[in-house]
DNA sequence: ACAAGTACTTACCCTAAAGTAGGTGCCTAT
DNA sequence: ATAGGCACCTACTTTAGGGTAAGTACTTGT
């Protein structure tokens, strides 16, 4: 067992920062707005760079590139580029990528399940107006 | 079918935002750093102020009561004092906050894959090191 | 008498994230 | 000839998120 010498310290604290608190591991990389919006579209299927600025009209293209590009060092997105032009670059997710499609799904499950109870909430609240 | 009148198309265009996107709904409520950490906490159990102070050291008081606060404006978080001396007061879910667990479940059970996947690629690299 | 703990609040500051608005190079369609 | 689509890049400015440090009111412990 000496794999792992003198950065056997930094892999501890970070087993303990986990142990602490898992979530904050997974803030420092998909934390911020723009991240989980970008792979709930990614999840849905590989997604040209237009495509994912048609598919997100709120975000600007700094935005979208800037988080593209970190969630690439990230190893959460591949980018790959077809040297044709004009350019054809597609964006998908990495298998690291694909391990928070549950998160990105439950997101979208408890959105819907919120929404729909808003919904009953208003009918409800019409219904004994009279 | 009455229900819902002049307020039907800001219901509307609440579905379709949701259709295009139910992630940016999520993001609305529980984007930022913090907010996620702070649900991880309460989603082990209910939690004094100080209590959720001492579990994440790194955040600051401020940062602390002003999420909590805004967490409770959008009914995800329960805030109940007891009208004692030294104050008495208790964190926990609300059923909407509840409904996140899942989301902070999937969180957590990433982190520690990644976590294990990086540990088992320093071994294997060092392994065939030499 | 003084420190420490409870749960906050307030004022000030700073920085990093995000928005604005341009440009690049190359091609196609009108 | 000019506009538009592709996938970006860059400089500048604004804003909001977050940090620092202090104070509040009341009580218990030493």
């Amino acid at each position: 067992m000496t794999a792992i010498k003198e950065s056997s310290t930094i892999q501890q604290n970070k087993q303990f920062a986990l142990e602490q608190c898992p979530v904050t591991y997974v803030m420092e990389k998909i934390g911020g707005y723009w991240k989980p919006i970008i792979l709930y579209h990614l999840s849905q299927g590989d997604k040209r760079y237009s495509e994912l600025r048609r598919a997100i009209p709120a975000i600007t293209e700094k935005m979208l590139i800037q988080h593209l590009k970190q969630l690439e060092v990230d190893d959460l997105v591949l980018r790959e580029s077809k040297p044709v032009v004009p350019p054809f670059v597609t964006y998908r997710l990495t298998s690291s990528g694909r391990g928070l499609i549950p998160v990105i799904q439950a997101m979208a499950d408890w959105a819907f399940r919120e929404v729909r109870g808003e919904f009953a909430d208003r009918i409800h609240a019409s219904a004994s107006e009279g």
